[in-house]
DNA sequence: TGAGTATCTGTTCATATGTACAGATATAAA
DNA sequence: TTTATATCTGTACATATGAACAGATACTCA
């Protein structure tokens, strides 16, 4: 299966390396990608995400919940917004916050099969 | 199902936060989770990762793949062989680096699909 | 309109991150 | 042992990141 051609230059596999590069996704959609689970890839913005897996939750609960600043969490949840992560409606002063769709509980579910194995 | 109820110390729902705290899972694992979520989120680890899905490449084949220094890739190796997500084998001088395990495909068809709807 | 409250935004600062360069290992073969 | 090669490691540096504080909005109610 493996090819053990001895490298030409340096030890590059041609083939392989042509043939890698041919199915590997575009520049775009690798930052787009890294950007996502980067988004995921903070304790902050984990607890925040797993909060609202509970139920929707305002910005002074989540402070409450997650023990930081208000200012933080508001920074959070824009940077969460910006991925769509998360959405909210707005209710008189108060905004409830939730999970955008149902692929960050799937995206978790894998991630903790990974850590807790 | 929410609860409208005015906040008492600012806008804090106290019940809803009572019990989401309970829910949360604990700081190790939201560490550990996220520390999993940050090892993909950076493009170079993602193509890397994704280079991978396709076939077992050693260093320098990955280097021509992705167009950063061995020493680049090597380094990220590194991080992704601390958080067992990739895994290598050595014949003679080269080393063959494969996924650890089929967590990653699925992390990463979930994540294709957030980002590409 | 004005006061009060929930949230957001701008800024600053300490820390973390990714890369390249140079030099160190590890293995194979002469 | 010596040489060559594949990979790793230590380091330095530019940039990114996350938090808190202060001040700005947005909305409600009197």
């Amino acid at each position: 299966m493996v090819e053990l051609d001895k490298c030409d230059i340096h030890c590059i596999h041609d083939k392989a390396v042509q043939a890698v590069r041919q199915a590997l996704f575009s520049e775009d959609v690798a930052v787009s990608l890294a950007e996502l689970f980067k988004a995921l890839g903070d304790p902050t913005r984990v607890k925040i995400l797993f909060s609202l897996m509970t139920r929707e939750l305002c910005v002074c609960d989540l402070t409450a919940v997650i023990g930081v600043s208000e200012s933080a969490v508001s920074h959070q949840l824009k940077i969460l917004r910006t991925l769509r992560l998360v959405k909210f409606r707005r209710e008189g002063k108060i905004l409830y916050y939730s999970l955008a769709d149902d692929h960050i509980e799937k995206l978790f579910a894998q991630g903790l099969e990974h850590v807790t194995e």
